[in-house]
DNA sequence: CCTGTTGACTTACACTGTATGCTTATGGTG
DNA sequence: CACCATAAGCATACAGTGTAAGTCAACAGG
C-alpha cells in the first residue's frame, strides 16, 4: 500500500524542472510578447531551457498547447456577481473580461478560430447563463443574450485589436498619407471618422449597453 | 507607335496560361474545399499546373495571396440599396453579407485577423456609412453604428462557423455523451440549451434586429 | 534569323511540428 | 546498499512550409 497513487502526472524526482504550468506560463509570454505565429515548440523549449521535444511530455501537440493557453486565462473572467442586478452585473463582468481580452491581444482570435467547447468557457458561459436565467429571461432570449453577448466580447474585441495592431505597422506618416487619400475616395468615412471619438473602450460599452437595453426590453414586451 | 501599351501586366506570349485572377480563383477554391490551413503554395501550383514558385510571378507573397482572396470576395458583398429606408437596406445587404460569408467559411477568422485595411473592406464600409448619413445619424453614431454593424457580421457569423465545424469534427455519438454530462455540470445551460430553437439564421437576425432598433432608439432619443 | 525579355522551373535554405529511439537521473524495492 | 524499472530530457530525422536565387526555354520585335 506504500504506493503512491498518482493519478495526477505529478513527477516525483527532483530533476523535474519543467511541469505542464511552467510549460503554459511560458507559452502565454511568449505570445504575449512576440504573438501567437512568434510561439514555436522550439523557441518555448529555449524559454524553458529544456529542448522542444521535453515538452511533448507534459502536452500531446501544439494544439493542446493552444487550447490549455486559452482556457488558462478564460478561467481568470471575472464571474458576475450575483448580488447585483443582472445587467450591472453582466455589464462588469463583460467589461472586465474584455480588459483580459487586451492583454493577451492573441486570445480572441485563438478562441474564435479554434471549435473547441473548452471546459473553461463553458463553466463561463453556465455562470452567465445562471444570471440570465434568474432575471427571468425565458430559454429562448437567454440563449439568445448568451449569444449576443459573448460575440460582443470576442468579435468586437478582436476587430479592435487587429485594427490598432494593423495601424501600427504602417508608420504614422504612411497613414497621414492614406488619411489624406481617403478624403478624396470615401467622402462618408472621412467625414465621419474626423470628429467622432475613437476610444474602443467607449465604443465597446456603447454596443454593449445597446444590447442590455435591447435584451431587456425584449423580455419586458414578450412578458 | 506598334508598341502596345501594357500596364496591366497581361501576358502577351500564348504560353502562359498563369493570371493573377485564375490563380485568385483556384486558391479560393483550394480554401473553400479544403480550409485555409489546406492551402499551401505548393497544392495551388499543382491545382494551377504549376511549381509553386511560379505563382510568385503574379503575387508578392503569401500574405498578399490572403489578402487578395478576402478583397476579391468583400468585393462582391451586395451594397445597401438606396431607395429603401436605412433598416431595410442594411438588414438585407447585411444578411446577404452573412450568407456570403458563410459560404467561403475561412473568410471571417480571416478577414477579422488580419489588420489590413483594404479597399474592398473601405468600399463596403463607405456605402453603409452613406446609409447611415444619409438617415440623419450624427458622425459619433454614424461611427458606433459601423463598427456594431461590422462587428456582428463578422464576430458572430466566425462563432457559428467555429461552432458547427467543432461539432462536426467529433463524432455524433460523442457530442450525445458530451451533452449528458453538462446537464450535471452545467445545469442552466443545459436548461435553456433543451428547448432553445438553434437556428443561426434567426439567432443573427435577431441581433441584428436588437442592434438596428438600438440605434434608431438612440438616434431619436438625442434628437 | 537573331536577341532580349519573361514566365516557368529547379534547387536550396531556414523554418515548422513531431515520430522515433537513446541516454541518464531518480526513487522504490529487494 | 545495490539494483533496476521508469520516465524525463535529448538527439536525430522526416515531411511539410514559404520563398530567395539561379537556370532554361519560348516567344516577340527588330
Amino acid at each position: 500500500m506504500s504506493k503512491q497513487m498518482s493519478n495526477q502526472p505529478k513527477p516525483r524526482n527532483s530533476r523535474s524542472t519543467l511541469n505542464r504550468e511552467r510549460v503554459l506560463l511560458a507559452a502565454i509570454a511568449i505570445a504575449d510578447r512576440d504573438g501567437i505565429d512568434g510561439l514555436s515548440m522550439r523557441k518555448l523549449g529555449e524559454e524553458l531551457n529544456v529542448e522542444a521535444m521535453s515538452i511533448y511530455n507534459y502536452i500531446a501537440n501544439k494544439d493542446e498547447l493552444l487550447d490549455a493557453m486559452s482556457d488558462y486565462i478564460v478561467n481568470t473572467f471575472e464571474r458576475p456577481a450575483t448580488d447585483l442586478d443582472w445587467k450591472t452585473a453582466l455589464r462588469r463582468c463583460t467589461l472586465s473580461a474584455h480588459k483580459t481580452l487586451w492583454a493577451h491581444p492573441w486570445l480572441c482570435a485563438l478562441n474564435m478560430s479554434r471549435p473547441k467547447i473548452s471546459t473553461a468557457s463553458l463553466k463561463y458561459a453556465e455562470s452567465i447563463t445562471g444570471v440570465l436565467r434568474s432575471a427571468k429571461f425565458s430559454n429562448q432570449l437567454t440563449h439568445h443574450a448568451l449569444h449576443a453577448i459573448d460575440n460582443h466580447l470576442f468579435g468586437s474585441t478582436l476587430q479592435e485589436i487587429s485594427l490598432i495592431t494593423g495601424m501600427q505597422t504602417s508608420s504614422p506618416e504612411i497613414n497621414a498619407i492614406l488619411l489624406q487619400q481617403m478624403v478624396n475616395k470615401y467622402p462618408n468615412i472621412s467625414h465621419v471618422i474626423v470628429d467622432a471619438v475613437h476610444d474602443h473602450e467607449v465604443e465597446f460599452e456603447f454596443v454593449l449597453d445597446l444590447l442590455l437595453d435591447g435584451l431587456e426590453n425584449v423580455r419586458d414586451v414578450i412578458a
